[in-house]
DNA sequence: TTGTAAACGAGACGGTACGTCTCGTCTTAAT
DNA sequence: ATTAAGACGAGACGTACCGTCTCGTTTACAA
């Protein structure tokens, strides 16, 4: 038997965690230090730095350990994709409009931009359990041939681009009426009738 | 008229905003440094604290500049609106490809992302001037009954977003056959017949 | 012409070097450190390390700079060479009683045990100068017949060596019967009726 | 009867000792840690803690017990004192030459200087046998008149105290004429003839 | 022979200080 | 009068040791 071969503490880990993420939210992106998330944390900077490196690193699994948190969730299903989407854009719009979600994606997409190792990081643990979701609704929107036949990433990327774009780009409010709009197209983009 | 009301130094000016453009292809966007900035300008920091108070500034107004020099280009026009941009697409598609052009997007897209006044900048002297030139293509194919009655700016978003979310998030590769589809899928989404 | 090559701050060092006069003295000296020198001086720690690489440096330069201070003082000349070094004997027995003077001492003897540059830093402004004054007054002591001819240097060694080791060993109490005893000796071995 | 209070490990106190002398010769004292000691000596920290609270009481105790295997030595007796304690004093110049003895002593000398119960500790296991011995041979030169009455430890100071002094002050080179002339001095001071 | 209790190695932990770096301001010397 | 050069106070960086504290694992005495 090699026995416990690790000994990490798990309430330092917790707590650093805990404290990334709300300093995230407390502070300016660019003014958060490791500095800061090792005292908010009770934690000394050598643990800190023991297991992760940057303070990316730390926001990143410290998002993906609260998007594991909250149980897997399922798209809408009334029968309608436009309506159930719609519905999922909207959700997404209010999130954005939270002040506390939008320094989390502003903290996230900056590491995602820098740094190709979270970039590929925040794929597999936050990004790709969405997309399954997604996929799973498109799959049952092919069946009741509602759309045809298409890759899921490119479709679901046909729905929140938009969004996410006008988001971080801050070209023009984010309204429901847009979450709606940009639904609808994207089912129509996504109709049988087409190349 | 000059009406030059200070006795701003255009050498300095130029020497920095180069300087920035330089580094920030050279440099890790994180790594890059106010301080290396004057270095290698041959400035003094406090010349280039008294005209810009950070890094994202100074990025923001030296890519401003060189998009300005870049003569407004209009969008192509062979008569057939998915063509045409499928080509832009495409040469989006290859812009992102070229380490240089991705270096300084992903830089401008963290000020961006954290600095509200920045992203105002950005709107304003580099996004605004493409917008015109989609919204004149989609004037014109909107005469030729290629398209609906459709918002410029959600016309546009429709194009470009998936294209620079795929680049943001690295979900896939970016082709040209990508570029292709997304083109193909949002000119059906404008298409004359829907709500 | 000098050009002045360094804008050095005078404040600065002057700060620092009373700093570290009064935390040698505050401070267990293994315990001292440049951050509480930084911190007392009012200094970064920039500052400190662009003019000295360690707290011994910073010791040897406070005590230089103190020594230099005190206008150089000649023995005293009584005409009796025994009663004289008696008397400053004496003196150095005073000052090593005195916990100000035992802190500076044991600091500044660590440093010079341990780094060759700093001993011969303390060699060149504090030891040669007291030797000049013994060498003084032992050529005085010579045309008076009282002593044979004589290295200065061993001469000294002879009076002062046997105190400071005794001070240093803590091999019994420092008293002025000692100095006395020990200054007797001394002249006694430097007579001239010698080898 | 708890008795045998402590199954200490006599191999972990050897390796601690043999590696503090080892790395004493080997690194700057000053940069000679704890962590070091016990890593050479393939013991834990705790184990290191548990016995010893400071790397100068390691090394005190190494010295002690390299000391003590030593076998107690005698001085030379050839008859006469000035030939005897030349040769002594000539001895004790060749050590110090010798790097081995040299960083030893440096580190020995700084704890001394520092820690007052090391200075005790040093005093006791290594200072008195050799004053003892010094003793010994003393009272062999007053039986033969060759000097007066006195104290053995001052006498013991007056021969060695000037060499010491000059070794750790660098003042000048350490060399057997000196050593001689030291000697020489020094019985001379103990001469009968004198106060 | 087997408990059992202390010592052991390994090494994570909260800390302090290290020595370096960048920031943004301020001073100086030389135009 | 403006500028480069660069020193300055502030404070974060990432590292090295500190001394303490679990952890299992020997080890050796006592039952």
């Amino acid at each position: 038997m090699p026995a416990s071969p690790s000994r990490r503490s798990d309430r330092a880990r917790t707590a650093v965690l805990d404290a990334a993420l709300a300093l995230v939210v407390e502070v300016p992106y660019a003014r958060l230090t490791m500095e800061a998330i090792a005292g908010r944390a009770g934690v000394s900077k050598a643990t800190l730095y023991r297991w992760w490196t940057s303070k990316g690193e730390v926001v990143v699994e410290a998002l993906a350990e609260q998007n594991r948190q909250q149980s897997a969730y399922a798209l809408p299903d009334t029968g309608d994709l436009r309506t159930d989407l719609g519905a999922v854009l909207r959700a997404i719009v209010d999130e954005l409009a939270d002040p506390t979600y939008d320094a989390l994606l502003r903290a996230l997409s900056v590491e995602t931009l820098l740094d190709p190792r979270l970039r590929d990081q925040v794929l597999e643990t936050i990004f790709r359990p969405q997309l399954a979701t997604f996929a799973d609704r498109f799959a049952v929107a092919r069946e009741a041939g509602q759309i045809g036949d298409v890759d899921p990433l490119e479709a679901m990327e046909l729905f929140v681009a938009p969004v996410f774009h006008r988001w971080q780009q801050g070209t023009a409010p984010l309204t429901h009426a847009y979450a709606d709009r940009v639904a609808a197209r994207a089912v129509k983009a996504l109709d049988m009738r087409s190349s």
